[in-house]
DNA sequence: ATAATAGTTCAAGTTAACTTGAGGTCAAAT
DNA sequence: ATTTGACCTCAAGTTAACTTGAACTATTAT
C-alpha cells in the first residue's frame, strides 16, 4: 500500500505518517527498492492502537515510548497491560467530566430558551428553575 | 478577592489568570486603587463556564468570541443558544469516541492478561476470543 | 522602618504536533 | 522525449496556549 492510500482510509495527512514514521511508529515499516514506503495491515493497525492511545490521552512521545516497549518484546508484557490499565481508568475519568459538562451546556440550553422567549436575559432570576438545574446553577454560583 | 486566592481554589496558575484577562476573559474585572485585580463571584462563574466550553472542545479564541457576544447584549440571545447547542452535541459525539475507545482498551486488557499468564504474546491466537471482542479485535485488523 | 511577600506590565521563550518548502528521484502518460 | 505526478529527505516554519523573566510597585509582618 502506497502512503497516498493510507492517507486516504485512514484521513490523515500523508505528512502526519512521515512525521509518524520519522519518530519511529511504525517500526516494520518496509520500503520498496525505490525507498517508496510499502503499509501493511501491520502500519494500519497501528494507526488505530495510536489513535486509541492518542484519544486516551497519551502524548505522541508517550505513544513512541509504547512503541518500544512493543518492540522489546515479551518481558513488557506487563508493563503494557499496566499501561492500558491506566488508559482506562483515564477514559473513565474523562466521560465523567464530560456528563458533568453536559449537564452545565443543558442548563445553558434552558437558559437561552427562556431568554429567547422573553428577548431578554432580564428576569429570568424570576422565572421557575426545573429542578434538575438547581444544583447545576448553585455550583455555577460559587 | 485576590489573584493568588483565586489561583488556589480554581487550580489555575496565576500566569494564566493574566493571561485570561489580557486577551479578554474578564470584561468586567474590577481593580483597585493600585491597580490590582479584584476578582468578584462574576469571574469565578465565567471560569467555570471557560472550562466547560474548553473542555467541550472550544479554543481559547472561540470562547473570547462568546464572550464578546456576552457584552454585547441580548441582541446575541439566540447566537449564544446555539453555540450551546452545538457544544452539547460536539460533547455528545465525543462521548460516543470514547465509548468505543473503552472498548478498544478493553479488549487490549484481555488480549495482556491472556499474554501475562502464558508468558508470551505467541499463541495467543489459539486461545478462544471472549464474545464481545471479536468485533473489535476485526476492526483492529482492517 | 525595613524586609519579605505579593502584586503589576510587557516582551520573549516554550512545547507539542504537526506542516511547509526546497530540492531531488522515478515511473507512467502524451 | 518530455512533462506530469507521486514519492522521497531534511530543515525550517507554524500555531495554540500558556510560561518565564526582568524590572517595577504595593502590602504586610516584625
Amino acid at each position: 500500500m502506497k502512503i497516498s492510500e493510507v492517507s486516504q482510509i485512514c484521513n490523515i495527512p500523508i505528512s502526519t505518517l512521515r512525521y509518524y514514521d520519522e519518530i519511529g511508529l511504525f517500526p516494520n515499516l518496509e520500503r520498496n527498492k525505490n525507498g517508496q514506503r510499502n503499509f501493511q495491515k501491520d502500519e494500519l493497525e497501528l494507526l488505530k492502537v495510536i489513535d486509541c492511545l492518542k484519544v486516551s490521552g497519551l502524548s505522541i512521545k508517550e505513544i513512541k515510548e509504547f512503541i518500544d516497549l512493543v518492540k522489546q518484546g515479551d518481558t513488557t508484557i506487563s508493563k503494557r497491560k499496566l499501561l492500558f490499565e491506566e488508559r482506562l481508568n483515564k477514559v473513565n475519568e474523562e466521560i465523567d467530566k464530560l456528563e458533568k459538562i453536559k449537564e452545565i451546556l443543558e442548563y445553558k440550553q434552558w437558559y437561552y430558551s427562556k431568554a429567547q422567549e422573553l428577548g431578554t436575559e432580564q428576569g429570568i432570576e424570576n422565572i421557575n428553575i426545573p429542578e434538575k438545574f438547581i444544583e447545576i446553577k448553585k455550583s455555577l454560583e460559587c
